[in-house]
DNA sequence: TTCTTAATGCAACTGAGTTGCAAATATAAG
DNA sequence: CTTATATTTGCAACTCAGTTGCATTAAGAA
């Protein structure tokens, strides 16, 4: 379905990915944006944000979902797939332009994928 | 920590995984043993077992928690370290023995990585 | 057999995510 | 600008995976 209309609550969630390059998790943003907006619409939103290739969705560590803004993305599709990044001691998560490709497996027809790295992020390793 | 004690627990979450080859579901294990043993035990149970390195565990789609059969790792760590693939039409998953490098990120320490790949399964793809 | 400590059951809780419905609001039509 | 209509929001209550504290039970060593 996607976005229609261009309320209120859309326009505080996009501003939250303007100014966030990092993923950011729905605790967080429910956190953030919990005195303004409630939870549910919050929810609602993003899903919608990604119905129309706006952001991505996944998931980290420990089942939690993530959202991130999309590179050329369209409501007619997800293409800007990739793998993403958690600090295991900041707990930040990145996206990660980096192409790790799956090989074809005998008898079973792959679809997608969803790939998490772990380790430490650049400002926790210096 | 790990096991300890052989209980008559432990000695039923082990043969669902003899019986079993491919990966089981936490909610499909409290399914299936939920009117013998206690919801909780069976969570602690798998707990020392994979603390003891004779199962491992993963997040499947939907952030649900999967355990599955190791091979070759012990309570000093865990070695075996693969892909999963679940299948998106029956929800069946599977360990593959499939090497996928992870390559080295430029400022980051990679630690570990969760590979879920998603598509359809021998039974299904036929 | 007894004793100690780990393991279990129970009940209540936590926290992410969902649902149904009435009220509010964006947008198109007049 | 005003009205009509369908989408969006807030609220409250719910679902469900996973956890916690504590009293009871049962391994297994002495």
């Amino acid at each position: 379905m996607g976005i229609i209309r261009k309320t209120q609550s859309v326009e505080m969630l996009l501003a939250e990915f303007q100014s966030d390059t990092s993923a950011i998790s729905v605790v967080e943003l429910v956190d953030r944006l919990g005195s303004k907006l409630n939870k549910t619409t919050i929810y609602r939103v993003l899903d919608r944000l990604e119905d129309d290739g706006i952001v991505h969705s996944f998931l980290g560590n420990n089942g939690i979902k993530w959202y991130a803004k999309c590179h050329g993305c369209s409501i007619s599709g997800h293409t800007d797939v990739h793998p993403h990044f958690q600090c295991l001691n900041c707990g930040r998560v990145d996206c990660l332009s980096l192409d790790i490709s799956i090989p074809k497996i005998p008898n079973r027809e792959v679809v997608g994928s969803q790939i998490l790295i772990q380790g430490k992020c650049e400002a926790c390793f210096g």
